[in-house]
DNA sequence: AGATTGTATTCCTTGGGGAGAATATGTAGG
DNA sequence: CCTACATATTCTCCCCAAGGAATACAATCT
């Protein structure tokens, strides 16, 4: 038996991406960002979805390492998990180049179609300015 | 009366994860990432897909302005588009304080648990959902 | 013990969307 | 013009997955 960690890791992103492409499963993803944990019934309250969809989406949210539980008691407390954010948020990194040559020919455009008046952050970081 | 412009920003990102939530749909945008450009023959060619899936996904893609089309003689030519993107990228990057916060946790339990002894995964899941 | 609450699971139905084949549209070239 | 090529669209089929209802399982309380 070959290690199959390697591929779990390699498909993690994967299946990470696939479970965030549902929208009822985004909902619970930041209804658990708010609060540090809820508990089912807490989801389903706040969701407005039936409890066994909560169920049913909260297991394929922690196949995809997003969501981790804590039992206590007869209550199941689920909070993020950050292996598969990360894991989805890294894939949407990779393309980081898209975005940033876009914003090198806005400024190179900038810079020829003004004067050259007092520019004081000629390298801004264009990962963090939008709108 | 609220601006109706708010909603389509609000609604883009989620176009753009339900659209990248395939697999073959995250097939021709990392293929598109490797080539600057990309015709729908050579997105066929290289995806192994059939020339109406590549067109229908792209559609799809283009809908959630996650690429953007260059019409040439009878060719057009398919690119990566920064506004979808970004904006799935930016929904994942809020719930970075998810694993910052693990960071700072492992930082912390390395500090006080000093040997460098090679800890795999101080991170482990309790539960065993498998099929 | 039974009752009650919290959660997971099973079964069933249904709808959406992805794949295939055929066709339409559009464009260059002889 | 007619043909060949590049792409888009339509139609149909089918699978999978989300939703609903009922039930099973687990744990606490009296």
């Amino acid at each position: 038996m070959q290690s199959p960690v390697a591929l779990d890791a390699v498909a993690l992103d994967a299946v990470a991406l696939d479970a965030v492409g549902e929208p009822n499963r985004r909902l619970i993803l930041e209804l658990l960002h708010r609060h540090h944990e809820s508990t089912v019934t807490e989801l389903v309250d706040a969701s407005g979805l039936r409890q066994p969809q909560v169920s049913k989406h909260l297991k394929v949210l922690s196949a995809a390492s997003l969501v981790s539980v804590r039992a206590d008691g007869r209550h199941r407390h689920y909070r993020l998990e950050a292996r598969g954010l990360q894991a989805a948020h890294d894939w949407f990194a990779s393309f980081e180049d898209v975005w940033q040559a876009r914003f090198d020919a806005l400024d190179a455009l900038v810079a020829v179609d003004s004067p050259p008046s007092t520019n004081p952050e000629p390298d801004n970081n264009p990962q963090e300015s939008h709108q």
